[in-house]
DNA sequence: CGGCATCCCCCGTGATACTG
DNA sequence: CAGTATCACGGGGGATGCCG
């Protein structure tokens, strides 16, 4: 299966999958539910102040339908839903260490801020 | 330095590299350019067919003033333009990595395509 | 508390044509 | 070949208000 995959074949089956991650918040709210963690709602809410109710449940939304967010109910007054990680989207805990590991070496090297 | 770091806190960094990633091809992009390969802006055109000249010289650039991708010209005519990873670019690469082998085992997981 | 509906605006993106 | 310039558009995303 690790055969000398062509780039162009390879990138092929990768931008399927990087349609999911795209949009401003994916990655954002992704890192915010890494390692497994259960946050509700309004925990997404205070994590990442700068995103609005709209986006955050529609970016939590395609991503339940993308298969990489479980949407936990529970039943009960006060409501109260928590958002974690299907088995998939753990699949993408190595990716989410390396680019913070990536993240953090940007100390010291050509950073460029805008 | 792998002291406890709070989701928020390191999140926070993440969100700064992130948007270094942020648009419809950077990551296309990269992953053509994955693994040290040098590409002409013709070849990265051929590469891409979806994109326009605009939006690869756009994001081209926007990665270059971020430090991820160096540009190589060759002073001749006609004129020959390389891109390639910066080093920083490099350190990029176990992410694509991770990337690539997340966006593999999408083969029989619960995909739910658009 | 968690979520949906609506309106609206901006900017990311695209198409086309031109230049060094 | 490797860009730049310009125009146009669509929808992603923001603000606000209401509902179960």
């Amino acid at each position: 299966m690790d055969k000398k995959w062509t780039p162009t074949s390879a990138a092929d089956g990768v931008e399927q999958a990087l349609k999911i991650l795209e949009g401003k918040w994916k990655l954002v709210i992704l890192f915010h539910l890494f390692g497994g963690k259960l946050l509700r709602f309004s925990e997404l809410e205070r994590a990442i102040p700068a995103i609005t109710q709209k986006m955050l449940i529609q970016q939590l939304r395609q991503m339940e339908i993308d298969g990489v967010v479980r949407r936990i109910v529970h039943h009960q007054v006060p409501p109260k839903v928590e958002y974690g990680l299907t088995d998939w989207g753990q699949a993408l805990c190595p990716s989410l260490d390396a680019l913070l590991k990536w993240a953090a070496l940007r100390e010291g090297q050509g950073e460029n801020d805008a």
